[in-house]
DNA sequence: GCAAATTAATGATTTATTCAAG
DNA sequence: CTTGAATAAATCATTAATTTGC
């Protein structure tokens, strides 16, 4: 538990590992390096947890210390053979070409029902969760505003060179429901639909959530 | 960094969560910029929409609209605050107590069967979701740092600043688990499947989890 | 050519801030 | 002003890529 999710990560990617050329280049830029000078009275140390044991599947968790490991028990699985071990989501190529899609189209931060739809979808071409695609915007999203500011910095022309962007931090704020907790309160409500797209329109007719056509936050400002 | 293994990167135990204490002092206090005033080129306007087929997801509907339709479903409650038109958590007195109670318990950031838990204790107060007690470790937590950190800086002028606020923080540390996310991916990740019944079980037992009855953290370590 | 060692990306978490209801 | 709620920034950790010594 404590995450099933990823016990079953299975990633099916048997297929090619998917270069993420998609994304081009991604950051190339010098890491800052967040420094792990970290504080003068730091003391790791500590970790906790001892010892416990694994759940069969090797979900993510396991780091340091000692592993205990005697979990027999392996894999009980019907295939073990399958991507056992991963841990974290791998993306594959599809998957962040769609993903990228809805970036470049405008979404930022996904609510609930969205975020169904995106997993449900995605699900088609690799494993997938909804923890997978928030994370993968909220990332994404990070990470661009981290690489223009870097850049504006850099330049300091202020040539705006992506006004595009500019919109994501804007738009994060300005209406309250994306947030991520939703998704999760609304999952613990109830998770079952997903169904095809159609099933989108429904909500949209009993839950006033409009439609994506841009047009985003005329609100901005507080 | 990066080098690798350095740490060892043992397995350990199912679940741990391992927290970057080792860092504590991360953020170091007053965060340049970020301030709202975001990107100097901040137009949301045009988001790119250069005609983007995009799927039809919805967007986040505005703030109100949401609320409205989220809460429908309080009303009829018969329990105390009952809290029909109201949006947020309003906490009862007992609810307040318990939770107090956990924290100085040493709880920090409870897991997801940690919350599930102590949702529903609280429930016989009042009504009450998971991300409420989520949200309040969360923010008590902050809180009581920057509280800390505020008296700290006033007191000592400075003088390593750091080391207070790292002490501080520490507390917070104590036990790992608990990750946020958990059990948003665990309500994700179908809960069909409670196959995992025994297994959170088996966890349960050495994972402390003994939510209620005190005595929590003998860990709290540092 | 290849596998260990390193580095760059990027998935996953935690912490700090901000927003806004009461 | 207090504090529930939500988002963004900072970090951590793991895996894909790349480099390097044989």
């Amino acid at each position: 538990m404590a995450t099933a999710w990823e016990a079953m990560n299975v990633q099916q990617a048997a297929e090619t590992r998917w270069e993420h050329e998609a994304s081009t280049v991604r950051c190339k830029r010098l890491r800052p390096l967040t420094l792990s000078l970290s504080t003068p009275a730091a003391t790791p140390s500590s970790e906790s947890n001892s010892g416990i044991a694994t759940p069969t599947f090797i979900r993510c968790p396991p780091r340091k210390a000692a592993e205990a490991a005697q979990q027999q028990q392996a894999t009980a699985e019907a295939m073990p053979q399958a991507q056992v071990g991963s841990t974290r989501w791998n993306p594959t190529q599809e998957q962040i070409a769609i993903l990228e899609m809805l970036y470049r189209g405008g979404m930022r931060t996904p609510n609930a029902q969205q975020i169904e739809h995106i997993t449900a979808q995605l699900g088609r071409y690799g494993k997938i969760e909804g923890k997978n695609v928030f994370y993968w915007f909220q990332n994404h999203k990070a990470r661009e505003r981290q690489k223009q500011k870097r850049t504006s910095g850099a330049l300091t022309l202020g040539l705006t060179t992506t006004t595009t962007i500019a919109a994501a931090s804007s738009t994060a704020k300005g209406e309250g429901e994306g947030c991520f907790f939703k998704r999760k309160c609304r999952s613990w409500a109830l998770q079952s639909l997903d169904l095809e797209e159609e099933e989108r329109s429904r909500f949209q007719a009993d839950k006033t959530l409009e439609l994506f056509p841009l047009h985003p936050e005329a609100k901005e400002e507080r």
